[in-house]
DNA sequence: TGCGTAAATGAATCATAGTTCATTAATTGC
DNA sequence: GCAATTAATGAACTATGATTCATTTACGCA
């Protein structure tokens, strides 16, 4: 095989292990999402999880130190794919309130699709006690990326006067907000029907308010 | 001593008795919220809380029979007084907006008076799963008192054309859900300020919107 | 086909806290 | 003042579940 063409590392079919490694600890990550979502942190079993895999129990320490380490690998990755998908679907607005639109859409879209990831995201504590090392101020720095997406957007259009003065970040509150509180609303009272189909009602209340 | 003066009841000394134990179990209540409020229903331990109440471990269960029963019963003590503060402060409007207006106002003064609480609040879970008789499902029926007191003023307007037609549990979700975000996004960022400040901005925005 | 390495297993370990309850202290009525 | 009753104590008991690790199994390579 034309492994070692170059210089040390790039090992022959030891590629396939690294990768393989991954592709395990992926199908690990994903086992864990369902657990976590359904039940949330506490209420999880490492047990579960490893079974929800397909592993045994101790296997899963191959891979992730422990349940922590685990929980916080997990949120990062699904915030990252949120934040992914919302700048991907974002990218090709006209405008900034276009983009404010599609950022919505984006925003019920990946809701629709990860119900219960959502819910333990949303309530996740976001405020890190600053003095310790904590592994969950990685997490906020993803939650500040997320957040920036919306703020972002809402200062390109105040530069093009197509919003009012404001704070930027509480303009970008109310809507982050509203999208939040209806999917949790609708969480609570157990609707099933896509949030998408709030996309217009939302940016129209957003833009033109309720009178 | 003068007990059975009439019937059965009305005890002599034995209503001080009473009283006193309602007094302590108060007590206990207040310790569960600075510590509960603190750290979370997982993170805190009983022990904590006896000490903050001043009393040792095993007290607490003379007053409360597990650690879940005294998470709900703070839960619905706090959730009452919430809602008892905003219809009590929303009581002497001249008219639907004036009546959101203060509603707003009154949520924001609660927040400022029950940071740690409120973040507690906010993040729990509020969706029982139908079927069994979670403790819980008591606390979300509070919790849609607290809901309905916006919705019903959202529709009061309504009726008096001063909003516009929609559905009226949305428009309260967007209320209420802005007045959240802000909330957590002050928590998340360690601001201090109050957020009461924030009262005329939120019912502009909501009745204007964001143009 | 057989050996050496890497991965998986799952029973055993260990730590943590919620809860109990025999004992001690306080309070009340006579 | 002194039993009797009630409340408080906190050490001991348990249950639970995360984590470890000696052992087994699978795999890659010659």
């Amino acid at each position: 095989m034309a492994t070692q063409t170059k210089a040390k590392t790039t090992s022959p079919a030891l590629l396939r292990k690294e990768r393989d490694r991954l592709v395990r600890r992926s199908d690990i990550l994903a086992a864990a999402e369902r657990v976590f979502a359904a039940n949330g942190f506490h209420e999880t079993r490492m047990e579960q999880i490893a079974q929800e895999a397909g592993y045994a129990a101790g296997t899963i320490y191959l891979y992730f130190a422990d349940k922590e380490t685990l929980y916080v690998a997990l949120f990062i990755h699904k915030i990252e794919e949120m934040v992914a998908h919302v700048e991907s679907e974002t990218a090709p607005a006209t405008d900034p309130l276009d983009g404010l639109r599609r950022a919505v859409r984006a925003q019920f879209e990946f809701h629709d699709r990860n119900r219960a990831f959502f819910d333990l995201f949303v309530r996740q504590r976001l405020h890190t006690s600053p003095g310790k090392d904590d592994p969950w101020a990685e997490v906020v720095s993803h939650y500040r990326r997320h957040f920036k997406v919306i703020t972002d957007l809402v200062e390109r259009a105040q530069k093009q006067k197509l919003l009012r003065k404001a704070p930027s970040h509480l303009l970008a509150s109310a809507l982050i907000g509203f999208i939040i509180q209806i999917a949790r609303g609708a969480q609570r009272e157990g609707e099933s029907k896509p949030l998408v189909g709030h996309t217009d009602f939302v940016c129209d209340l957003f833009l033109n308010g309720a009178t």
